[in-house]
DNA sequence: CTTGTAATTAAACAATCGATTAATTAATAA
DNA sequence: TTATTAATTAATCGATTGTTTAATTACAAG
């Protein structure tokens, strides 16, 4: 009897293959805030998923909060690149729908992000919202009427649309899909971590943009309200 | 000294002029979910915000999850009531921009719901999101695509389009403003709450999902891809 | 080989949570 | 008037929370 059990007791661990603990507890913690949320989601629970003691979180990254902001400002690092591709779009040298169909393609590579941002940022005192509007939304607020004004100038966009409400529409059609994804799958039965769902779903939001939905016998409508 | 305070003892209270708890905690329980999630609002604190002990909550309701049900079932009631009116749409007796147009007031009128949709529907296990499938999506999803496809056959929604995908963006054009009134309101100064400002921007919403956004250049692309 | 530092655990802390129980008072029915 | 029921509070229970402290062990530098 008494053979050496699971549990260690205390001390620094042996070298050898030792695991990353750190990145680790990114990982669990990331896992357990979309999950439950940051609130519900205990330090005790996350660390017992690495098989480490909760005061591991106060050691490496000082307790709950700072760890939280390291998982989504970790999380979030793929949108921030992205944004930066916006640019071109001012510039002239990429289109608004080549932005939006590479914006749809990020945030279904990194399914994390939706599901953070309806955690944390889109609920009133989202725990994360003021870093993702310091690293996201306030870069894109600025940039994207912009690209949608020299769209408009380049007659890619029409002229009588208000460049605002025009962001907001462009930014409805991309990302919404993403942040109700589990309902869309479970009542419209659309999967889009399937990469054929994605791409024709991807191509039905650009037609939608370009056109809209009215048939023949809208077609002879005016643009504008001049009557 | 001695004087009386504030602070009752045990006991039935005269039934003079006594507030109506049941209606007031349903009130100030909507209030906490809103303001900091289901499960972080305690009960504790809905109770002080009444004047009352906490343990009203369960002598009225049984407990906190009936009084978040009570909750939600009441707030999304005028939500549920417009549900019925898509019928007159598949029936030919409305048009779908009506319906649209009518969703959004409902949403700017009742600003309870999108709040309550973030904090318990959209995040995975979220609390009331089983309650808001039976009462709302489950009817939505069915109805929805077939008022689409009456559309189509009338003529008045493009035939190319498949009927489901343009349900999804007929509710992302509709509907996400809304959920992230905040961030809309915080970062492109955008108010839907002011009544002229919902106006303009029903108007436009409805524009961009008639003919999309696509300016005189691209006018002349076919519909289809038969190319 | 010794000394210092890095990494880890066990144990305990004060707070806070939802819920229950018993006591208490007013309204109502007999 | 008496008995019953409705509405309320105070007090408390066990569970769980994030964090801190002290002890412990391995590694690295001198």
């Amino acid at each position: 009897m008494n053979a050496p059990t699971d549990t260690r007791g205390p001390g620094r661990p042996a070298a050898e293959r030792s695991p990353d603990v750190r990145a680790a507890l990114l990982e669990a913690a990331r896992e357990r805030f979309v999950a439950v949320g940051f609130a519900a989601a205990s330090t005790r629970d996350i660390a017992a998923r690495v098989g480490v003691n909760p005061a591991m979180i106060s050691y490496y990254f000082g307790g709950k909060s700072a760890l939280g902001e390291a998982v989504f400002r970790e999380t979030i690092e793929p949108v921030r690149a992205h944004l930066a591709t916006l640019g071109s779009v001012a510039a002239g040298s990429a289109d608004i729908a080549v932005f939006v169909q590479a914006y749809q393609r990020t945030l279904a590579a990194n399914p994390w992000i939706p599901r953070l941002i309806v955690r944390e940022v889109l609920p009133e005192n989202g725990r994360f919202r003021k870093i993702f509007f310091e690293e996201i939304v306030g870069q894109a607020a600025a940039a994207l009427p912009k690209a949608v004004s020299a769209e408009q100038q380049r007659g890619h966009i029409a002229a009588d649309l208000d460049p605002t409400f025009t962001t907001v529409s462009l930014v409805s059609l991309a990302v919404f899909p993403f942040l109700a994804a589990p309902v869309l799958h479970a009542s419209f039965d659309i999967d889009l971590s399937k990469s054929d769902t994605l791409d024709s779903f991807i191509e039905h939001t650009l037609g939608v943009l370009a056109h809209g939905i009215a048939g023949v016998t809208d077609q002879k409508e005016n643009r504008g309200d001049a009557h």
